[in-house]
DNA sequence: CGAAGTGTTGAAGCAAATCAATTTTCGTGG
DNA sequence: CCACGAAAATTGATTTGCTTCAACACTTCG
């Protein structure tokens, strides 16, 4: 258990793009007590039926929610990138509905609910919290509308935009491109189709000399062709300073 | 303008599922002020890129949020039922990213924020209305398991199902069936599906003896087959008495 | 009663899934 | 550092679920 000093930064730096947030404020936020935590790739940090325990943050890493249907198809429903709070008041449900997992080794941080009240209870830094968690449902809102009202490679450019700028608030992307150390099976099992027709689009975007994606990195070769393909508005991420890096 | 009184019963019905609220705290809520109006079918209530105004709760009708794709698709993103809020904390955010737009002719509450500023200053009344609002996102996250892992029949069955508990929930449901006033087409747009297919689906879940749809209405044929076929687990609403109808 | 919207059905086309085989990359231990 | 094995990416052939287009029937409501 530490004062959490430099390890929230990235979070720190995404609230201030969205949330005013004064020294003391930002004070309030550093000051909080942090148990930090290293995992392997592909551990659940949380199982779907579980009661939920502590409130967990990204602090390097990639991680994902998902949930595997009935019929026995995986769909990964998030991705949460340092940064990123797993769950906030998770405490007021009696069970996960869903589970977490890393897709990469990571650096997890754990607050205690004392952490989060004290958070709370200043009116600016609970208004920045609200404000992640209401851009967070605005961004789901947006894969709903990716996977049912967008064409695979729509939704593949429409994707990597949203990463792309989320990643960017955090300090994490440059405008050439950013690391996405994730499988195409996986991007596949995010965007409702298979890993063989994912390998396909991207063989045609990148053909069609708009984007690459390998290595696990997407670097950009047109970002205003991507942008007109997928249609992408970067207002729903809610980001009042989308045009600067990290300060 | 008016005390709540009756008018606000289908939403504390339903935050009584999820929640602990005593005598007390309904008397809170139904202290509230609000202001009534009627509103007839196909209007927006609130439209995309516009500042959020005023918070608003579905009293009686359906309600829906959408987003049309840039390449022209109209995607429903949520259905608002009666005791539904609109956007609870909206005015943290600039603009909507989003649309919202009657279904049917509706009668909808108009609560000004010193209501919700009222409400959110009692300790069990805020903890529903988190309550409420985590529910939401976790319907929001199964319909991206809905567009993106399941087949169509499965699609439908599941989001009827969905419904079928959500209306119970507010006294609007019986284990035969309840009023779902959308068209075949506004299906489709929730589902990520053509109109056309959704006719051709509802035809063979008819046939199969699992569901019918007509005049509006949903009714049960086997809840148990549909159940299965939908690998439906209700689980997610987070009802705590989800066997209950409205007391 | 009539018109517009909605539902229904058929035929053709297409996007994406599936199955399968091969190559490339990457992590690991020798 | 290289060699090996496993995982991931790539490519082709085939199938299928869904869309689209189109015509027609049925409701529903002014």
């Amino acid at each position: 258990m530490d004062r959490s000093s430099a390890v929230l930064q990235p979070f720190i730096s995404k609230l201030r793009h969205g949330a005013q947030l004064d020294q003391a404020d930002v004070a309030v936020l550093e000051g909080g007590r942090v148990r930090v935590e290293h995992v392997g790739a592909d551990c659940d940090l949380a199982r779907e039926g579980a009661r939920p325990g502590e409130v967990r943050l990204v602090l390097e890493g990639l991680v994902c929610r998902y949930q595997t249907a009935a019929n026995g198809r995986t769909q990964i429903l998030a991705f949460l990138i340092p940064g990123d709070i797993c769950d906030l008041h998770i405490s007021i449900l009696e069970s996960m509905d869903h589970s977490i997992r890393t897709l990469t080794s990571c650096k997890i941080a754990h607050l205690p609910e004392a952490t989060i009240d004290e958070w709370m209870s200043h009116r600016n830094v609970n208004r920045a919290l609200w404000w992640d968690s209401l851009v967070h449902a605005a961004i789901t809102r947006q894969w709903i509308l990716n996977l049912g009202a967008r064409r695979a490679d729509e939704k593949i450019a429409h994707l990597f935009l949203e990463l792309f700028y989320r990643f960017r608030a955090v300090g994490l992307a440059s405008d050439k491109g950013y690391a996405l150390p994730v499988t195409q099976e996986e991007l596949g099992e995010s965007l409702g189709m298979s890993g063989v027709h994912v390998n396909r689009v991207l063989t045609r975007l990148k053909e069609r000399g708009l984007v690459t994606f390998q290595r696990h990195r997407v670097a950009f070769d047109d970002l205003e062709g991507l942008t007109a393909l997928a249609g992408f508005q970067p207002g729903y991420l809610h980001l009042r300073r989308p045009a600067e890096g990290n300060p």
